[in-house]
DNA sequence: TAGTACGATACTAATTTAGTATCATTTACA
DNA sequence: TGTAAATGATACTAAATTAGTATCGTACTA
């Protein structure tokens, strides 16, 4: 059981480039070279981030890709939406035509409080939020 | 994304139909004939219960499956280790020989609280458990 | 107008989950 | 004692999901 799938994971670390940039302008083949990535794979990605609207795309010689929106406007929680659809932890149980089997229902109540409590650790997680992090972690490096 | 798998599943009510039984020997064939669920996999699901000491079975004419242990010694928990195995939600990216990226590590923390949640509230669910909500329900409906 | 970049989309490959089949062994009982 | 009924072990197939690639088209810049 994976909370992330890659999809998510390499998402996250392109946005995080590119917004670790201010504001230039990032092609595929650069983030693909720099985060070793599988460059048609990260394509589609962005193209994806792009029909989103979390990025913002240019054709042509001297294109690429921009935030389309504030770092702290780009919820972790979207990312998961988009490449992984919304999260629902009961589908095959309890959506399951109808459980014919009342003996399992009580687990639909602890599967919604997990649900729950997944998305009230991950709401706040914005883009921000993992770039602060990061520069916590180098600050604390250099002390 | 599943929380349980319906190897899981379907052990949960295998292992409830049994339990209700009260000490009575029940074939896979019953079992698939009562829950309307494939026979062979079914068979295969015991098996596994059988291999891992949570059923004892009797071969041959008139055997079957019996619960090895009392209802409120089997834990949800190790059906879902047995069937999925340990729930790790982080096994992408952060052992993904070391999470090359930094900004993501803040992730690890909240996955770990996810996790602990997770756990947290399955951990007291037994099969007595939902037995017994099974008869409470049952006995709203009389009043 | 050539080259570079993304847009759309279809396709393949790998992995995981779900489900089936088969042969061997044990047991009850006619 | 031998046949039918049951599980044990195990290998196999099928479906669904995730991961990754390829190709042709379009826009832009120099």
């Amino acid at each position: 059981m994976k909370l992330l799938t890659r999809n998510t994971d390499y998402a996250v670390r392109a946005l995080s480039y590119i917004a670790m940039e201010n504001g230039r302008t990032i092609t595929v083949a650069e983030l693909s070279e720099e985060l070793k990535i599988s460059w048609s794979f990260l394509r589609k990605i962005l193209q994806i981030l792009s029909r989103e609207g979390l990025v913002f795309s240019i054709k042509g010689k001297g294109g690429g890709f921009r935030l389309a929106q504030p770092a702290n406007r780009i919820f972790l929680l979207d990312l998961i939406r988009i490449f992984q659809g919304l999260i629902r932890l009961n589908a095959c149980i309890i959506n399951n035509t109808a459980c014919p089997n009342i003996r399992i229902c009580i687990l639909k109540k602890k599967i919604d409080i997990i649900e729950k409590s997944i998305i009230s650790e991950l709401h706040p997680v914005t883009l921000e939020t993992l770039l602060n992090q990061q520069n916590e972690l180098l600050h604390l490096q250099t002390i």
